[in-house]
DNA sequence: GAGGGCAATGTCAGTGACTGACATGCGATC
DNA sequence: GATCGCATGTCAGTCACTGACATTGCCCTC
């Protein structure tokens, strides 16, 4: 009731995953979770550009951590294992919102216009971690590759560690998925076929 | 005028393009495209799902092509390579269409919820790639991180391409493009630094 | 402690994307 | 040439989003 209560976004926030699951996406109206949140629909047009961005809120606070990671890394690695790095300096985030993360990640899931934004913000991050790498004097093309693989290995990745169901004892980390994926990456990379004793006739390597 | 125009969906692809790229995308309304073309707001809608749909018509055409290719090629290779000849069997279909690829590519460069729909439609992309290499026995997650490299590597690849300027001699096709980006991802996941001789300590591969 | 200023919120009116229900004209079929 | 089916048109409605302006609580200063 009162006007001035605290936290209007995080209200708006915790609203709209309500109700986006209690009837779904195209169910709720922004007056609707303004309502909820007990503000109007044009007060949550001014916390948020549009509909789809409340579920969106952590996105330049992960980015930002990539950023920095990347940029106080050791020097003498591999491009990719900067990236690497940089995912896995957010596991500490991740793993005690693992239940939010499900949660989240489910409804995305429901909403093909969601999963736009969810790509447009991984791709958001993918270009600010191959600025990062840039700003190492990581050369193109490789920064941009470099951080496009590491998108890949962090959406399997975090796929992965969502989906673990609680089997009590043995859940395994944000990292571990990270690292399990990186390996499986390079393992399909490698010079020669992956699956199998070699059962057909050598050639030269690829290109 | 007339009621029976034929090619309707053609004629609203057409007048979109033509519109965005003289007003631009939010200063287009839907009935603008649809005047232009002879027709109603309404009939443009049972065309297309959404505005932004009328630029990505091809899409299921390059899916379906995409799908057969990797189906239809021989055995023995590793699941990167099926990835990358299919999208090098789209080559023909895009090489004589540059001009029309680069007009289009600089629209939806200009507009966000454009770049949300090319990025779902890549993703789409990738997923159907995935099950096709899943229907030839490839196993997860070496599908899908193979699907993911491919997008990447095409998503390079396509972009170096479009932006050749008219040099006139000497311009490489899609191919050329497709297999250097392959290259510069392998070395980017091989075992040791690429850049400069050796200047750290060995230490076993990764993993 | 009255006044003024700032920032967050509210109110209102408008545009345009998108949808459902129903009407209409063109072309083919019997 | 009556009928039928499909592509298109008409109309009315909902809702996301925006700009302009009003209001209200809070804080700072004199």
């Amino acid at each position: 009731m009162a006007r001035w209560e605290p936290n209007a976004r995080e209200r708006l926030e915790k609203a709209a995953m309500e109700l986006f699951r209690e009837r779904g996406f195209d169910e709720t109206a922004v007056a609707d979770i303004a309502a909820r949140a007990g503000l109007t629909e044009r007060t949550f047009f001014r916390y948020f550009a549009d509909k789809r961005e409340v579920l969106f809120g952590g996105s330049p606070a992960l980015q930002e951590m990539l950023v920095k990671t990347i940029a106080a890394e050791p020097a003498g690695r591999r491009p990719i294992d900067l990236v690497l790095a940089a995912y896995e300096a957010t596991s500490p985030i991740f793993e005690p919102r693992r239940p939010y993360a499900k949660a989240r990640t489910a409804i995305v899931a429901t909403h093909p216009a969601l999963m736009e934004r969810e790509l447009i913000k991984l791709a958001a991050l993918g270009a600010a971690v191959a600025e990062a790498l840039r700003a190492r004097g990581v050369a193109e093309p490789a920064a941009t590759l470099a951080s496009e693989a590491g998108v890949a290995i962090f959406k399997l990745a975090f796929e992965r560690w969502v989906e673990e169901d609680q089997k009590g004892d043995k859940k395994k980390d944000l990292v571990h998925h990270l690292r399990a994926a990186l390996a499986q990456l390079e393992a399909l990379t490698a010079p020669r076929p992956v699956r199998g004793p070699s059962r057909q006739r050598p050639r030269s390597a690829a290109r």
